[in-house]
DNA sequence: TCTAATCCTGACACCGGTGTCATAATGCCC
DNA sequence: GGGCATTATGACACCGGTGTCAGGATTAGA
């Protein structure tokens, strides 16, 4: 089987290759019958450009990197859903770049990378979108990207997001409305800048139904399960007990459950708690944990399509979405009895 | 800041890019004092080769594709982790490609992916590596491939695994151990050969303890969740009911936990619960799941570092791996009664 | 010291596309 | 029909590397 090229194309159509390169990328000036032509013998030829050869004309790879650090291994196969279907629709292909934060050499593993693959583009899924280091060094370099979750909003950027604040504030004042007075919660990872938003609305939450806040009542946590076990531990020994506890994600709510219900203690009879990010545990478990539910594969989808319309033709205009969470609600929170 | 090519790099070492190309090949034939002046020039320029370039000239592009159609997220991320793994290692990059086996235009979609992406390798993860008819199609277009916990041994390709058999074996004589003797089993997807192998292992055990097989204590389910749940159902309502639950993976047994759970059993004292995988979710419940920890990483980091070698010098001989799997033993699981 | 074998090196074509620019063909208007 | 603008096409260099091959330099052997 010959490999079928350009050249060949051009052969068989009896036109210069410079002109099949024209139909290939439907630019004007080719007479229709000529287009028609050429594409009778790309059907005939079963042609397919190459897509290096064109990559390396234009400088470009067709590819986008995926950067990410992220403990919740369910975020992150969203995030890669997400920007697959972007990536498929575009004809561009997605590499995975898993990388440290605070790791010493996050920039020059990151330079490395642009170096050996020439990206295209990147998606910075949380918490690299609020990394301001990273993102000057991108913006140095001139090396498009879309933020994804980030709370950056003074950028003029490619970024999507959903309201974490307004999620965190809905499931907190569902908390209340079921009676709940005490509320513990468990903060995210320092790093995201959605740890510092969710923790606001928890806060609004007690504030508007003029609840005083309390700070015994909070823990650090990092998103991780087992960040959540140590926090889950602190809580259940306070005195009083709260009655409910909001996880700032669902692996640290799962963590509280695991811990609670080792403990003897019935939820949401004894206590209730809730999530964030409807990640697949979240209904996995009995009880099912109420949480909000955030349109992940979505963001990053819609991030990834802006990131490669801009780097076909760069626009000056910013994209600033914010999506929608919804409250979803399980057996893991009830009435306080 | 100019871009630094082969040329540049050249002209400042003042020898032709041929010997330049020489010296970032390794190859024979440059003097010492040459490579030298060339090496220090490297590192003056800060001179990284242009991939794309080197893709076109060897008609390579330094990318290995990762397929997989998989209910498990976790089991995904697993194998991700590894093929990166052994892709740094090999200045390699990672294309993930996620498709239906049983879709109608497999084979049509992943020779599209093939033309358009000009893959160096394939990763076949679960249950891709079983599937003749994409193996045999890879075969035909030459295309390097390897093989992720894939049953087929008469195989001369690349071939790692582990001993899902021997794994199954070893839980359910943990189950017999603990004087269960009417063990349900919930079985895997039917088009992935560890569903076999896991069954074949079960059944051994059973053999060898003198247990008579009872074929309405198994049950069909996918590997998802989901199934689990079915599966579960049908089994706790059997009467008797069983003692001992082996799922043939963790997201199954955890389903079965959580209607087991919800059905007011206690697990293990009411009923004894297995998996397999060891997957996080099988310590983020409670109880912790009994289960078969698999090398998955390693599994796969072996299988595409030596797929990369292969694809540099291909070689004659296969490699096929069986790694050990092991026992975790956790509440899940306890004597009977 | 001469010859042959071996080692180095560079010129040049090539991989398969795209950008630039010159030129040929066509269309339009008076 | 002549003059001019517009459209269509192709020749050619170029992207940044690698393969081939020829020829000069060096070494070894006689």
């Amino acid at each position: 089987m010959k490999k079928v090229t350009i050249n060949s194309v051009a052969t068989h159509a009896g036109v210069s290759k410079k002109t099949v390169s024209r139909v290939l990328n439907n630019e004007p000036n080719v007479s229709a019958a000529t287009r028609e032509k050429v594409l009778k013998v790309f059907k005939e030829l079963d042609y397919t450009p190459n897509p290096i050869a064109r990559g390396l004309a234009q400088n470009r790879s067709f590819i986008i990197g995926c950067l990410y650090d992220n403990p919740s291994k369910s975020y992150i196969t969203r995030v890669q859903t997400g920007a697959l279907a972007a990536c498929k629709e575009n004809n561009y292909n997605l590499l995975i770049h898993p990388c440290e934060l605070r790791g010493e050499d996050l920039i020059n593993d990151i330079d490395q990378l642009l170096q050996t693959s020439r990206l295209d583009g990147v998606v910075l899924t949380p918490p690299f979108g609020d990394f301001e280091t990273l993102v000057n060094f991108l913006k140095t370099k001139k090396i498009p990207y879309a933020r994804v979750a980030s709370a950056l909003l003074e950028d003029d950027s490619i970024s999507v997001r959903s309201n974490d604040e307004q999620g965190a504030f809905e499931i907190t004042e569902h908390l209340i409305s079921l009676g709940h007075k005490s509320i513990a919660f468990i903060k995210g990872h320092p790093d995201h800048s959605a740890t510092q938003q969710r923790f606001k609305g928890y806060r609004r939450a007690l504030a508007s139904h003029g609840i005083e806040f309390d700070e015994r009542l909070v823990e650090e946590g990092n998103f991780s399960y087992h960040s959540g076990v140590d926090s889950a531990r602190s809580i259940l020994d306070l005195s009083p007990r709260p009655t409910a506890v909001f996880a700032s994600n669902d692996y640290m709510a799962a963590a509280v459950l695991k811990l609670a219900t080792q403990r003897q203690l019935r939820v949401p009879d004894d206590i209730s708690i809730a999530g964030f990010d409807n990640a697949p545990i979240a209904r996995h478990i009995w009880p099912g944990l109420t949480t909000i539910a955030q349109p992940v594969e979505e963001m990053t989808k819609q991030a990834v399509t802006q990131l490669i319309s801009h780097i076909s033709q760069p626009q000056e205009q910013p994209f600033q979405v914010t999506l929608e969470s919804r409250l979803i609600t399980r057996e893991s929170t009830a009435t306080l009895k």
